[in-house]
DNA sequence: GGCGTGACGTCAG
DNA sequence: ACTGACGCCACGC
C-alpha cells in the first residue's frame, strides 16, 4: 500500500514516460505535497529500480554535479530524444512530462 | 522526539 | 541570467 509519501513518489517517477521528463517539485505535488521536492531526492536516493534520469529540476536543468551522474544522465535522455545541452539544460516547453494534458 | 541527510523551490540582490 | 540565503518536507538513527 502506498501509504506513505514515498511509496507515492515512487510511483508518480515509475510512471513517467520515455521522452519525457518531470521536476522534483511536479512530482512532489502529483504525490500529494507540492513542498516535498526534498522528500523526492530521498526516495531518488533510495530506489535503483527508476527512471531517475527524467527527474531535474524547476530550472529545467540536471542537478546532478559534473561526475556524478550528470554525463549519464544527459546521455539516458539524449537517447530518449531529449534535446540537453552540453550544460544540462533541457527545454521544459518541449520536453516536461503533462500528465494531466492527456498528452 | 530531536538531529542530520538530500539530485529542491522561491525570493532578493 | 546567476548566486546566495532561507524555507520546505520525509526518512533513518
Amino acid at each position: 500500500m502506498a501509504d506513505t509519501l514515498s511509496d507515492r513518489i515512487h510511483d508518480v517517477i515509475a510512471s513517467i514516460p520515455t521522452g519525457r521528463v518531470a521536476t522534483y517539485g511536479q512530482i512532489a505535488a502529483m504525490a500529494g505535497n507540492p513542498r516535498a521536492a526534498r522528500a523526492v531526492v530521498w526516495v531518488l536516493r533510495h530506489s535503483e529500480r527508476l527512471p531517475w534520469h527524467r527527474v531535474i529540476n524547476s530550472r529545467g536543468t540536471i542537478s546532478l554535479p559534473p561526475g556524478d551522474g550528470f554525463e549519464l544522465q544527459r546521455a539516458l535522455l539524449l537517447d530518449e530524444g531529449v534535446s540537453v545541452t552540453p550544460d544540462g539544460r533541457v527545454d521544459l516547453t518541449r520536453f516536461l512530462w503533462n500528465a494531466t494534458g492527456g498528452n
